[in-house]
DNA sequence: CTTTTACTTCGTCATTTGACGAAATAACAT
DNA sequence: ATGTTATTTCGTCAAATGACGAAGTAAAAG
């Protein structure tokens, strides 16, 4: 009951699906996740952690940064399913679509350039 | 992605996953879950009401009581998945059992009785 | 028609959540 | 060694959530 009330809480806020959304395709490191939704780089972090703590996501790190991806065949039928059906639910929705418009010309650009013009920000 | 997120933010409650969890073998009427769960008749219709928005239950009236159920093929894909994942991943449970045990001798006693019963606590 | 009954809605309160910026961390680059 | 960089953790704040009891509602019972 925990480990699933630890999935149902981590898909109950709407960014945190469309982070599950944007991983589909390939890993991504928290400043590219940061770039395509716009929060703040602790906002993102704190996301992860959540999603992360719910196996719904793994983690490595490379060089400077830090890639999530979803889990492979290792994952638990709970979380398993958990992903089919929000892919399943929403990979077509036009909201999905627009976020993966967006991602797409994000991993065009070098990440080095993506983390300094975050940097300029502040 | 609303439909959607209204059924994550339903099972986002331990609560409200148990009650359908106590819906899967028949209907129950309010003041039956009520009792199985102890909490004040309010709060239930609360959580009654959210997953009903969500589309997870559907409810009818007889006689003094509104039975609440789970929904047949009519549902949306989202919501019979949803359902099957949340049984699939805790039928078996402690928690879940206890629960049906409790429910159980609930079922043996009369409705006119719960109810009454739970009137004399205020 | 009035009262009772089962449930819902409303207002309140304590707790949790999700956002942020500042400070801490840990690994890479110099 | 030192500084830089990407990310995480912490503290704070506004908003959402889940609990309750009181008041409201609609239908059955009397």
């Amino acid at each position: 009951m925990r480990d699933f009330m630890a999935i149902t809480k981590a898909l109950s806020d709407p960014n945190r699906v469309r982070i599950l959304l944007a991983l589909r395709r390939k890993e991504l490191c928290v400043c590219q996740i940061t770039e395509l939704f716009g929060f703040a780089p602790s906002t993102v972090s704190k996301h992860l952690s959540i999603l992360h703590h719910a196996g719904l996501i793994l983690s490595r790190k490379s060089e400077r940064w830090v890639y999530y991806r979803l889990p492979d065949k290792h994952a638990t039928i709970a979380v398993r399913e958990a992903l089919d059906w929000v892919h399943k639910s929403l990979a077509k929705t036009d909201e999905t679509q627009t976020d993966a418009k967006k991602l797409k010309q994000i991993l065009k650009t070098d990440l080095a350039v993506i983390c300094r013009r975050q940097k300029m920000l502040n």
